[in-house]
RNA sequence: GGAUGGGUGGCCGAGUGGUUUAAGGCAGCGGUCUUGAAAACCGCCGGGCCUGCAAGGGUCCCGUGAGUUCGAAUCUCACCCCAUCCGCCA
């Protein structure tokens, strides 16, 4: 979320970053946020003078009747009662002002940094050509995964549609074995290679919690949640969960950056994706991911975003399978993010390049929205923290990469030599 | 789900209607002393917002919301959360 006085000291810096975004109204945004603001300091000012008033009086009003001047104590009381009205309305005004500035604001995507490429969409993102890795095995007349996996006896679409409906999978045997490896592998990698805290946080959540990540209230339809009156919802993704385990706090800057990392499933419901990658694995209602989370002060995150992005890339690079990092351009972007790098691995049985983690740096975006501070050595807050969040990986299109680059001639798929420690020292994953 | 007890500043904790700007302690920061450190002593020490060039001034916040009152941390109501016990349960 913005800060207001930020647009009020330089709204031509706002109009410009949303205009870079592609928002055509950019302008007429802020002019019109402006208005709310100007209205809303003008009620606090005279609120406020007249709240001044009604204490000096009423702090009289005591010191009188002490002094058993009843005279003048009925006369400072209804002077006091006079305020009384204009007071109250006062008050609820500044309420609804409050909340209809923090609506308009909410629903306000971040500002992209200065180094972002410009851009409408996917086409202008731009590659990282440091970041590039490994080259597309040569492989004859490639199979997809789901036509590998199916072909094992070891991923069952058919069953999960049964039982729960399109975009659900079974895996079985060394499939299902492979899926708890990959977590496994992911958290041991980043524990002990990052420095990050293994965490086994909630995946059912309440609102705020998803306000502070931004997926409310603007993204509500991708979500699924319960039926509570004060409902649940389920995590699109493990950020909502490790990023908010800081909201409402004031951290002290010695104890900055933390790095969190979890394994958790992630429920989306994909309303907007209907008719896209409806066969295998790509695009779940439910999927497993490794997630990556980091809180830093603000001259941190960009250092820790590239770490991040190692963090995320080593994964891959000890699977040795192919990838490619591209910086997202600015009409790609997500809600939050000032800047994403989106990971993208080689599948040879789609023949193209399929994101399989995205890195955010966020910048204070969400810890505006979550309420997290931070406090210096000195004790003195210093405004607030800066989040940054990366799959690392996304678990079920990680296993898509290994069945496709990893897929033999006869049918069987080897296993990565960093997973086979994993899988019971097992090298090769056969039929059933 | 039922019963009981609780939610106060970074932490602990006092405070049951005005004369208090939330006592006191711990932690933190600065200083005295010391070769250095500890101890002791002295001082500083919550957050948001408005206003102001600044110094400063004002206002709100004692779980959340509503109410009573001239005035609420303190009284009333509703809700949320936590703890303990009971019931149920992986």
């Amino acid at each position: 979320m913005h800060d207001i006085k930020a647009i009020r000291d330089d709204s031509s810096a706002f109009v410009r970053g949303l205009t870079r975004r592609g928002l055509g109204d950019a302008q007429a945004l802020a002019d019109g946020l402006l208005v709310q603001d100007k209205a809303l300091r003008d009620l606090l000012v005279r609120l406020q003078t007249d709240q001044a008033r009604r204490n000096d009086a009423s702090k009289l009003i005591g010191q009188a009747k002490a002094k058993k001047d009843e005279a003048l104590a009925a006369s400072l009381m209804a002077e006091v009662a006079g305020l009384k009205e204009s007071i109250q309305q006062g008050e609820a005004s500044q309420r609804e002002l409050e909340d209809a500035l923090k609506q308009a604001l909410a629903v306000i995507p971040n500002i992209p940094a200065d180094d972002v490429p410009d851009g409408a969409d996917e086409a202008a993102n731009v590659p990282v050509a440091a970041r590039a890795f490994g080259k597309a095995p040569g492989i004859n007349a490639p199979k997809q995964h789901f036509e590998i996996g199916e072909a094992l006896g070891l991923m069952d679409f058919e069953r999960a549609a049964k039982v729960s409906g399109a975009r659900f999978v079974y895996l079985k045997g060394d499939l299902a074995r492979l899926e708890r490896a990959l977590g496994a592998f992911m958290l041991d990698t980043h524990t002990q290679k990052f420095g990050y805290t293994e965490m086994a946080p909630p995946v059912l959540v309440k609102s705020p919690a998803l306000f502070g990540t931004n997926q409310l209230p603007k993204f509500e339809e991708d979500l699924f949640r319960t039926t509570n009156e004060d409902p649940f919802w389920l995590i699109p993704t493990a950020e909502v969960s490790l990023t908010n385990y800081v909201s409402d706090e004031i951290l002290n800057e010695a104890e900055l950056p933390l790095r969190f990392t979890a394994f958790t499933p992630c429920f989306r419901a994909e309303a907007g994706a209907a008719g896209r990658d409806t066969r295998g694995m790509i695009r779940q209602h439910q999927f497993s991911k490794v997630e990556l989370v980091s809180i830093t002060t603000p001259d941190q995150s960009n250092a820790e975003h590239e770490r991040m992005t190692d963090a995320a890339q080593e994964i891959l690079k000890a699977l040795d399978l192919a990838h490619r990092v591209v910086t997202l351009c600015t009409g790609d972007m997500g809600f939050g993010a000032k800047k994403t790098y989106d990971i993208e691995v080689w599948l040879p049985g789609q023949n193209a390049y399929r994101e399989i983690s995205s890195c955010s740096n966020c910048g204070d975006f969400q810890a505006r929205r979550m309420n997290t501070r931070f406090r210096n050595t000195e004790g003195k807050v210093k405004g607030p923290v800066h989040t940054l969040n990366g799959s690392g990986l996304a678990v079920g299109r990680t296993m898509v990469a290994i069945l496709e680059n990893y897929q033999q001639p006869e049918g069987s798929v080897a296993i990565p030599a960093a997973l086979q420690p994993y899988m019971g020292g097992k090298k090769v994953i056969e039929k059933l």
